[in-house]
DNA sequence: GCACAGAACTGAACCGGTTAAGCAAACCGT
DNA sequence: ACGGTTTGCTTAACCGGTTCAGTTCTGTGC
């Protein structure tokens, strides 16, 4: 009572024990060197003074870890906010790393430099133990950044291009054409596929799985369109695609955020969803229910993949080579918004 | 060229140098007790090495800091993925932060409990120099928490029960007020506020200004209800409200989420808006501008109230005592969710 | 010519942990 | 009874910075 308020450190448990503070620090690494009852008595010592172990001290030690980990966010912040995807993500991340006791760092920058400068100084100033990379691109700078880093690092999303860092992927092909055989089957061939941008790994496998899917099928008059998942883009893009003299019957979004927007559009536009148009999006959130019609989305367990990401990561912090992994792939749940195409 | 991979010190840059160590950091840190030309040269040959501070070897030394602040946010993670609000906080707060090299740790909890257990832990480990607080309550536990801990804190939200913390807060009755007016002239004389949890020193604020306004206005139909901020309970509030006898003509959400929501439950018991129903919803994100009509929105620059919350929270870091700041409050853009009263 | 001030720098302690090396005592088989 | 291992602990170095107390050198006023 009414002490100083310094934070205690090993030494205090160490005189207070009356032993050296390397015997303490063993006591309460559940290391070996120390006796049963001195061990009991450091450890009950230090939950009396309430001790817990300085994270920079902890990380200054040879081989020391500093008990974070960082994600880097690189899309516009506007957007970001309605992308219900990442805050997803990062709860599943935490669910993870609470046991542990590790931090997650969180930055959001504007372009791929940036956010490779972010990796440059997180590992500079070791201020993570390791990173998580999320939207893969084409030819991605980032891979070779933090290789060369030696930076331990997960992709979500991969498995190609990913160089030797471990990846957790999923097979979005599969997803794509049982959205295609779902909209073949409720008779619709004029589909058009609103995608998000090209630079975008996943972006090319579902366009390139949507196109097979169509040819297997027989979609005569199935395309892609590129957008930048933002509701302005969809929004325009939707109006030209609706305003065309023969429009489509069937929209598949690239997320749900264009997915709502389309809606809008077709709402504005006098076209009823679904008796005149089928939309699909890609990825759940409560504003698939909310809006009117429900939007039929393809739903992925995303707190799952942050949970394995972050398991991911743990063991390539850990020690040494990860092998990628494979997680379950979206699922298509039929809401109100798509429809047998009119006769 | 193919040197160890080992991050330099300054040690190595002291050998390099010619130099001690303590010149060295002299040198780095723009401090006196060495002269210009020793300085440059040990400047540039930093440079050269890629020198990079270790923070946790600079949080180590006495006064030093982590360099790092921490935000908890404590809402369910799903109807969270949904509030831009969050991200644009985040996203400001980071852009100030940037500049000075600190970082942002973020933490998403289930509960008050948890909550403070995190601050609690960040506190005794050193992990963070300073935390932003939000969504005030009534009696909040967690200023006494902070405050027990010599943690610097910013509020974002006040100023009432934030005890000595500083804060950042609106004139949230302003913003009702204006609301409230608004709509008058428009005729409405049922509004029904459907506001957030009762426990929310914010909510209370809006509530009360709301009956004030009202009254003043001479609205003697105008009443509140209390939601959660979800999309399901904004539905399961409004499918109530529009069912009952005599239904109001306008309502005023407090938040967009649930706005979106009444939206849906209006169009499908054939409610139309505006002509039948007026719809405002407090905070605006690009989900009120995507939705058909698209809604009336109180908007905030929320990226601007995390630059000022970490401007203080710096100055909180930094020295002494802070004073709490008011900011712009929110102001009303009128769109299509609302019009006149049906006569 | 000498006391003194200031500038430029060095040496060492310190922050709070981890860990290798050393050492005394107990234990152990023969 | 004696060499050898094991147990249980201490000592001290180390991580990468910061900072205080000295030390040396140069200039300066009187």
């Amino acid at each position: 009572m009414g002490g100083l308020m310094r934070r205690p450190t090993i030494v205090d448990i160490a005189k207070a024990a009356g032993v050296s503070k390397g015997a303490v620090s063993y006591a309460l690494n559940g290391r070996p060197g120390v006796s049963k009852e001195t061990r009991e008595r450091i450890l009950e010592i230090a939950r009396e003074l309430g001790w817990a172990p300085s994270s920079p001290a902890r990380a200054l030690s040879p081989g020391g870890r500093v008990g974070a980990i960082g994600l880097v966010i690189d899309r516009p912040a506007h957007s970001l906010g309605l992308e219900p995807f990442f805050m997803q993500l990062i709860s599943g991340i935490e669910t993870e790393l609470t046991a542990s006791g590790v931090d997650l760092l969180l930055q959001v920058t504007e372009d791929t430099g940036a956010e490779i400068a972010v990796y440059r100084r997180w590992a500079a100033e070791r201020r993570v133990d390791g990173v998580v990379l999320v939207d893969l691109r084409v030819d991605d700078p980032r891979v070779e950044a933090v290789e060369e880093l030696s930076l331990p690092a997960v992709m979500l999303g991969g498995p190609e291009g990913v160089g030797s860092l471990p990846c957790l992927y999923t097979d979005d092909a599969a997803s794509v054409r049982e959205v295609v055989h779902y909209l073949a089957a409720l008779g619709h061939r004029h589909i058009v596929q609103v995608a998000g941008p090209e630079h975008f790994v996943h972006t090319r496998t579902r366009v390139e799985a949507f196109r097979d899917a169509a040819a297997q099928a027989g979609l005569d008059r199935a395309r892609s369109v590129h957008a930048d998942y933002t509701g302005e883009v969809g929004t325009r893009v939707t109006r030209r695609l609706l305003a065309a003299t023969d429009r489509p019957t069937a929209l598949v979004y690239d997320n749900d955020l264009m997915a709502v927007a389309g809606l809008g559009v077709a709402h504005e536009m006098g076209v009823d969803v679904p008796s005149q148009l089928s939309i699909v999006a890609w990825d759940d959130s409560v504003l698939c229910r909310l809006v009117r019609p429900s939007l039929t989305a393809i739903v992925r367990d995303v707190v799952s993949y942050g949970r394995q990401v972050a398991q991911i990561l743990g063991e390539a912090i850990e020690g040494g080579r990860v092998e990628g992994r494979e997680t379950a792939r979206g699922e298509l749940y039929p809401r109100a918004s798509t429809g047998p195409r009119a006769v």
